[in-house]
DNA sequence: TTGATTTGGAAGTATTCATTTCCTAATTGA
DNA sequence: TCAATTAGGAAATGAATACTTCCAAATCAA
């Protein structure tokens, strides 16, 4: 039925929540990052927000609702990262770049392990939940979208050969992108990861 | 206990067995492709297979082993299909194109969607079952050492630059083939897989 | 035939899981 | 201070799930 705000402080009656929404959230990401949407239990879930289930029933609607409230928070989160990783960067080849090696480094070893949340759901569940599936959907042409305007600057400002194909390209590298992601569950290290990512600037044309 | 050797006929006493497993595990597999491993009941494995729980222990230890058994399966049928797309190929550029391309067909609409059985398993039970983890590395690492293979053939018969850094293109292209399979879940058309494909190839030099 | 063995499958079991109930505690508004 | 309201959490619940049992049917070896 509800939702939980994040974080934001709300008013009216009653005893006020004692726990972090998005602290709590934070804690479940783990979890199903880790395990998947059926692979996490209730009580595990419980176990890493430390809440009783009596608890997450009063703050989220079912499962599904703590799920897709950790789906929203991952991606924030995450839009904040990646715009980091990019921001520091100079041309829209160096963006690129930068894109690609900012996942190239979330994607080895132990934090290539607890795996992404976006590439989880749309292997696990998207085929049969609607709107997560929308959801997904989303995230990857949001940062597909990311990809060609990064492309296009690169065009623009000379770092980029024009005789790209945008679409082409961003495509290339939005599975390129997922792949790091699977690949990465598996163990891989770091330098291993960044050598694909580097092969993979290869296929954008240079001046 | 025991694991159901595949359609060899088997001596011994007792009523033999009505249903070709091999066959049962084709069905089994689309259920555990399209819904993964904890997302498939086995009220639901019954159904695809056309068995009663019970047959289906009578055949394999427990859920767990029919889903390795299906991976075996699936291994093994993938595998044909790998080596028949590149076998019509000439030059080791054109085997990696045509490894490419195969993969990029089975990734889109429908067929897409079912979705892959190992990219599943890394992303959802590698994290905790050591066992499937080495199934699922192995099966990546074969992948990789054919696209090795092909990329120095390519070089060997000159349709590849030989400036190429074998295992950085190896790498990056089993990025790729894995991104194809998570995006192809959410629904993608036969165009934008063939043209992300045709894109990743320009990653390997030419001379 | 007969006994041993194995399969097929209907019905059952034990367990796990998501979800609810119910009581206490903490807060707001009057 | 006192209703009204909401959160926290222990314990209960109902459903779903993986797995077993049991018996009839089919085969092999003698």
């Amino acid at each position: 039925m509800k939702i939980a705000e994040s974080s934001a402080g709300r008013r009216g009656p009653g005893r006020p929540r004692a726990f972090d929404v998005d602290a709590a959230l934070d804690a479940a990401l783990l979890v199903f990052r880790e395990r998947g949407y059926h692979g996490a239990s209730l009580a595990e879930l419980g176990e890493a927000m430390k809440l009783t289930p009596g608890s997450i029933y009063k703050a989220f609607a079912d499962k599904r609702a703590v799920f897709l409230a950790a789906f929203d928070r991952y991606k924030a989160v995450r839009d904040g990262q990646i715009r980091a990783a990019i921001a520091a960067e100079g041309s829209g080849f160096a963006k690129v770049r930068g894109l690609l090696r900012s996942y190239a480094d979330l994607s080895h070893d132990e934090e290539g392990r607890r795996g992404c949340l976006v590439t989880g759901s749309a292997v696990e569940i998207a085929a049969f939940d609607p709107q997560m599936a929308e959801k997904v959907a989303a995230a990857l042409a949001r940062i597909e979208t990311l990809l060609r305007e990064l492309i296009r600057e690169g065009v623009a400002d000379g770092s980029i050969d024009p005789t790209v194909d945008v679409d082409a390209a961003a495509a290339h590298l939005l599975c390129v992108l997922q792949g790091f992601r699977v690949v990465g569950k598996v163990g891989r290290d770091r330098s291993y990861m960044m050598a694909a990512a580097d092969q993979a600037l290869k296929a954008l044309p240079r001046p």
